[in-house]
DNA sequence: ATGGCGTGTGGAAGCGCTTCATGGAAACTT
DNA sequence: AAGTTTCCATGAAGCGCTTCCACACGCCAT
């Protein structure tokens, strides 16, 4: 029935070798020559080895498996910031699990029930915000946590200045022609997800355009939730509020091309009439030239995964925060084409 | 730090037994008297033992870990799903660990990968169509398998009768005056998600209407994707065919209450002027007054986790198919208030 | 030569559990 | 009364790994 898997002796027994000797290369100790390293290395290879996490649980206190908790795996954010934290985990050979917990009260019962964080050496969780659901922002493990896109002074957090981000936004825009809009991403409070990143950036934009002495009505904001759907009604009500000139600040990429879509339906020229800048620096905005306000995301994972590693390690300093600038990247969206930008 | 935990050698000396015997109470073998359980226990409680998971998976050659693999996790109908499997695994100590799997080709690799041969004892898929990816729909995988949500001569499947739903919903709406309309959801077949129901549906419910003798032209069907807006759209495409009574089969909850938006936005009376009946029986359907045809979708997880339960266990009969039929509960998007129901 | 040292390597011991052959005692048989 | 069966219980063996002691070997200094 169930496909035996090989073990350490028959890798030993292949690569001539003595069972002391592949797990000290299993576990990168230096006393190994390198012949003899690589002799073990092919034989794991040509076997498919890969060795049983819960015997090296077992036997070393160690199971070199990282979980990764996160509220979803299908968007463009968590997989690049996936690709960061395998980036830096795989090479240092941890294996890596990965959880898809939507809601707090599920992230509780995994933490404090499944084998599974039993098994892991270190937890790495994506945008939860645990100050509401968890007493004194705590988490019910001994692990070692690292907290990427939130905060929490409990645990090492690395994350992105959303509200410098939304600055980045209102300076850039304010220096344009033209009425000036925004799209508020809609937050959802039960959910465990990014809390508050849409507000941070929206806090930050306006901030930027009182500063540049540029007014912004209230009901120049349109809120929605994170949909292309959005940004294609926020147009529509837009050209309600004004005529073109128009530019939006549109909060999320995915919403930003909505409001393009939707210019182009318009006959709008797009850079000119209607400016738009989006946020996130997804793949795809480069392709159809959406100017976005850019997040470094495999870096931050890459990052997380090495304050990690550090803490697995047995680094037991105070909770350090890593925050990192998101980018203006200028594309035809926003590039007038034609007269220069009027700047006031 | 951790506190060393007591192991089975201290409960076993604590007790006056021997070790088998602990192992025995831990597993629930039959063959230990009830005073020596109970002492066993006692000595448990005392120490404040809990078996390490990592010793039994080495040991037994068992990881009591479950996998379960399914399209999506944000939606509706997988969380009842996870709800019912949940119930029933964790009250038999296992542990669940969720796949979220969009592609056939992630499914492959998953399904290859060394992940599974130590995490999981056996494997819950929901919703997969394996025959059209799957050479003679058989998994490269030797773990014993369940689906849910789809069917296969290979393995046991829980599923829902979806066509005889389609007839109770088309039973139900003939015995109403006015002109019926239905709505398919539309379905994508590279995507791996619920290939079918849909078409079951609709294919029922054209079946009764024939039975009963009312006609169902073909344009006055509307297929969209599975969304609010669709039923929006829908239902203003309908009014453009015939005028109000209007009778609307919807296919699916989250699409009938876009219909039912849609009404009350153009101030037509629901319940008399337009009929709505949705399909799937979700939570906000009760909250809205939707009549629908409801699945058990709590009752077909737990039972799909009982026949794993008995795969893990050894049996290992012919592939089994249990069927699960729909509901219909009737609410006041189809109650006539007033007058009675026309019957041809 | 002799001793001392560092570098590689082998394999026994042990991690906490399950399993299984073994056997004692009590309950049945003939 | 002796044999047979059933019921409980024991503890050694073993799961796949890490750790650590032991040792072989070459190299240098005396």
């Amino acid at each position: 029935m169930r496909r035996k898997q090989p073990t350490i002796h028959e890798v030993a027994a292949r690569a001539g070798v003595g069972l002391g000797t592949v797990s000290r290369v299993l576990n990168n100790h230096p006393a190994v020559r390198p012949e003899t390293r690589a002799r073990v290395l092919r034989a794991m290879e040509e076997l498919g080895y890969t060795p049983n996490p819960h015997a090296r649980r077992i036997a070393g206190g160690r199971s070199y498996t990282v979980s990764v908790l996160l509220p979803f795996v299908a968007t463009e954010f968590y997989r690049r910031l996936l690709e960061g934290i395998e980036g830096v985990l795989l090479e240092k050979r941890y294996d890596l699990a990965l959880f898809p917990i939507l809601s707090q009260a599920r992230l509780r019962r995994y933490l404090e029930s499944s084998t599974l964080a039993y098994l892991t050496d270190g937890l790495i969780l994506a945008s939860y915000d645990l100050t509401e659901h968890f007493e004194e922002g705590r988490l019910p493990t001994d692990r070692p946590v690292v907290l990427v896109d939130a905060k929490n002074p409990r645990y090492d957090s690395v994350y992105l200045d959303n509200r410098l981000g939304g600055r980045l936004a209102g300076e850039y825009l304010a220096r344009f022609p033209g009425a000036i809009f925004a799209i508020k991403v809609e937050e959802e409070p039960d959910k465990a997800f990014r809390h508050t990143v849409f507000s941070e950036r929206l806090a930050g934009f306006r901030e930027a355009l009182e500063e540049a002495g540029r007014p912004f009505p209230e009901d120049h904001l349109y809120v929605t939730r994170l949909s292309q759907e959005g940004g294609r009604l926020a147009l529509r009500h837009f050209l309600e509020k004004a005529s073109p000139p128009l530019n939006v600040f549109a909060g999320a990429d995915q919403v930003a091309l909505g409001v393009l879509e939707e210019a182009e339906r318009l006959g709008l020229a797009v850079g000119r009439e209607v400016r738009v800048l989006g946020f996130d620096g997804h793949p795809f905005a480069e392709e159809v030239g959406l100017s976005t306000i850019a997040q470094p995301v495999e870096a931050m994972g890459a990052r997380a995964a090495q304050l990690l590693l550090e803490r697995m390690q047995g680094y037991a300093g105070p909770p350090r925060e890593v925050r990192f600038e998101p980018l203006l990247v200028e594309r035809t969206s926003t590039l007038t084409p034609g007269p220069a930008p009027y700047v006031p």
